[in-house]
DNA sequence: CGATGTCATTTTGTTGACAATTTTCCGGTA
DNA sequence: TACCGGAAAATTGTCAACAAAATGACATCG
């Protein structure tokens, strides 16, 4: 019954940052230290390490003498997360075409068709997280763990700027589009899986409200308010 | 006379940091932290923050118990982050070539010809700092913050990896290679720019010691001798 | 009515003492 | 000499009390 045992810190971290990456935690919202000890009955200290290890994972922005808040990515942010990730998604089907074997091919539909039916069931938050793990996977197929570490990283942020810019309503398409890489994959057919990977990201980055105007301005609508 | 004051933790980090970047701090030696508190006039705390901080960048191994040592690469890593390497540039120079202006390809000249100086008068250590700026300040061109990220962890990574595997003697050719991408870069010449670029880090990788037999292996020379 | 300043409360940051673990040293034994 | 225990020292990990800062409530003033 070692709730606050050793290696129960890690499990904290997975907790929370799948609560954020499945949005039921909002961007912005505070993530107080005492509330955080009493919910997981960890010590003040580790709660405050986990903080700092979801920091660094830039799902969580730490505000110094403030506290510990859900990230809320900027429209600059999001451009550059999603530019890289058509940088590195790239790299990584390029990888993962020459090493794609049968039984990594079947996990990508597992995942597809637990995200398939999770999305029939209208279970938004399963869908979001199968989504990325689709895409960690086909990091993992590429056999780096540099590239996936790096991938992690850009998944997760990724769900955030949806979670921040993103429009709730609309269809959802990743399953056709997921299906479609691992036809090209099955058929090691790199040039195919490359220009579907890019049609997907520009697809998703298409659907964003990234207008400058937009996203984020109370304070900033004060100070323009004053000079009219 | 504030040593011990706030800020002072990002400069203790940068410091070590920086140290063995430069080969001052070879790859497996420990980092107690008592010895830290005194050199730096830190608290302990402090101390342990810069060292999760440091093993954050990879270039710290944290063993649990056992304290804080400098990173010793696997070959296996050593792979996959020059792999990873080759990726990212190919998409740094890309982005670069539509953003570079004179006054950055003066930067990147700066540094050049600063690197060539370190080389003439013998500094190996501000060479191989400057030889990392290069492709740091590179990444700073093609303006996307999350690819800078990425690349300042990969070279990085990159210097403790040549420390552990490269062989100390040889002409040293980043000058002249930095030179030839810079002239690529001003005639806005892409795909001469990523050739030159790959051919780069191919040259440096195929310069390190990367048999699996060679690298590491104190205890296991002793029972490789125990057998004859 | 709104703005400003002060004080109590809450929250975050830091330190130093204590606990747990690892490493080192040393004597005993075959 | 090589090889085990086992205590002592050194090192890392943890926590609880204390200090510092921010937040919110309230009174005062324009």
């Amino acid at each position: 019954m070692n709730e606050g045992g050793k290696g129960s810190e890690r499990a904290i971290f997975e907790e929370i940052h799948t609560a954020i990456i499945e949005r039921r935690l909002q961007p912005g919202t505070k993530l107080g230290e005492e509330a955080l000890c009493e919910i997981y009955e960890l010590s003040r200290g580790q709660v405050r390490r986990v903080l700092v290890e979801l920091s660094h994972s830039k799902v969580v922005e730490l505000r110094p003498n403030r506290g510990a808040y859900v990230a809320q990515p900027s429209v600059r942010e999001a451009r550059n997360v999603f530019e890289a990730r058509r940088a590195l998604e790239a790299a990584i089907v390029e990888r993962a075409i020459d090493r794609v074997t049968t039984s990594t091919l079947n996990r990508l539909r597992a995942i597809v068709e637990e995200d398939r039916q999770a999305l029939a069931r209208g279970d938004r938050e399963a869908s979001i997280k199968l989504s990325g793990d689709f895409h960690l996977c086909l990091a993992e197929i590429a056999g780096n763990d540099v590239l996936t570490g790096f991938q992690r990283e850009l998944v997760s942020r990724s769900s955030l700027i949806i979670a921040t810019f993103g429009e709730a309503d609309g269809p959802e398409c990743s399953v056709e589009h997921h299906g479609g890489i691992i036809e090209a994959l099955e058929f090691r057919d790199g040039r195919a899986a490359s220009c579907l990977m890019e049609a997907h990201l520009v697809h998703i980055e298409g659907r964003l409200r990234l207008d400058v105007d937009a996203g984020k301005s109370p304070p900033d609508l004060k100070a323009i308010l004053s000079r009219g």
